[in-house]
DNA sequence: AAGTGGTCTAGACCACCGA
DNA sequence: CGGTGGTCTAGACCACTTT
């Protein structure tokens, strides 16, 4: 947290959490906030219009408007009781892509994370094009299986540079990779790219996650990179389409800040 | 185009085919373009967030930085030739709401749409509650199947509050709806939320779309509103999972107005 | 009328990186 | 060093909505 926009973001979110506890709903009006934080109205909007993207507050313009706490259910998507489905599938939110087990934690649901293997290996073609690599170069391969709730709803295959993250393998068992980048390498992911697919699981994947072979997977393709546009992982994930519901959220400019 | 923002974006992207045609790669700096567009350079920096954002061009920092015009391969994805994927499936770009034709025309496909009906319904509950109109109100309902190349891809089942679009079944046949929503109603879509699950296919959905009964369908489910929060419509679409790949593309804040 | 968020401006300074 | 994009500021005015 060096720059003043990135502060003011925690700032923002303490106040909240401090508002909240005192039973209060609505922020002070921007220029207050502004000035009280130090900063102009401008970097606060930016931060608000940030922690609005998180869903923490909304905004209303007009007399009575101002910076509302959002007192959410939280755990489901806004509108997603509104939607027929009485099924009870596990949301994959494909708006924050850390974090899945964060992501169950809202849900209420159990995580759990088992190593099926660490290992460096020796790229194919494709993977070494991907991490911007040559393809004599080891690549870091972490192969994770996730429960949910003490049932199998993952299979997750990463590759990182070996060259690029030093010692990564040291720091198992792996389970908040990102996390992890962040502290011993100062790496974040800034951009990120996914193709989904759905497949029949074959006989090994199927095996793992223990499902019928030939069963519809979702299979996930990603590639993220850093903020100087490098590439930081690709992994290729597989769920269970039968305990898994997609959601997307988005919206479209208006003119002022917005964040994704 | 009433804002000087949005008239930034279409200067823009009117200078970016211009220079194009002219084979010019680098668009002014910020400054000079500003000043030339009578704005200033916030603003400016907006309107390029935003076209960056669509692709249209990318900035690179430093003495020999600037705007530059992405020669595109454009049909496809930046990084999707690097994804192993052998298949030939047609992307569902899930940044973009709109256009499944123009979605198509970018990836050189043909694009065909046929209604299979459009009336006015009695909504069921759930319906008439993610409009929020009463579930006595009528809602005008469109059942369309969407082709790619001459075969089937979707079947899409659309609602909209009959009240708030009077006489829309007049304009039919409704090919492009959100152009149409605008032009005659001034209502643009401002946010989505959409859940997708992949689900059987029943025996009428796999008769329009000629595919065996069971076979794995996208099911996505979405609701759309207005700037003022307001639904606009709501959906459910079935794609053929054979023939589709979802693509989907983020970033996260770097603190500078991003768009998505 | 008055207070709120929303947009725009002009200018300063910083961070980056080739000339 | 100097030109580029990236961030931040202070202030003005607009749009909206309740008082």
């Amino acid at each position: 947290m060096s720059t003043p926009w990135a502060e003011v973001i925690t700032a923002l979110r303490a106040l909240v959490d401090d508002f909240t506890t005192n039973g209060v709903e609505k922020l002070p009006p921007e220029r207050d906030l502004a000035a009280s934080l130090g900063v102009s109205r401008g970097t606060l909007r930016r931060a608000l219009a940030h922690v609005e993207g998180e869903g923490v507050i909304y905004r209303v313009r007009g007399r009575a408007g101002g910076s509302f706490i959002k007192q959410v259910v939280e755990s489901a998507p806004i509108h997603s009781a509104m939607f027929e489905l009485r099924s009870n599938k596990l949301i994959r939110d494909l708006n924050h892509v850390a974090g899945v087990p964060q992501m169950l934690a809202r849900q209420g649901r159990s995580a759990r994370t088992e190593i099926i293997a660490e290992s460096l290996e020796q790229p194919t073609g494709s993977i070494a094009r991907l991490l911007g690599i040559g393809s004599g170069e080891p690549v870091v391969s972490l192969l994770r299986l996730r429960y949910a709730d003490e049932e199998t709803w993952s299979l997750e295959r990463i590759y990182l540079s070996a060259e690029r993250f030093p010692n990564l393998l040291d720091l198992s068992p792996i389970e908040a990779l990102y996390q992890e980048l962040e502290r011993h390498y100062g790496v974040s992911v800034h951009s990120f790219e996914e193709h989904i697919e759905v497949n029949p699981a074959d006989a090994r994947v199927a095996g793992l996650l223990g499902i019928h072979k030939g069963a519809p997977l979702y299979a996930m393709r990603r590639v993220s990179w850093d903020e100087n546009g490098d590439p930081v992982e690709t992994s290729v994930d597989f769920f269970r389409t039968d305990r898994t519901r997609l959601r997307l959220a988005g919206w479209f400019d208006s003119g002022d800040p917005r964040t994704s």
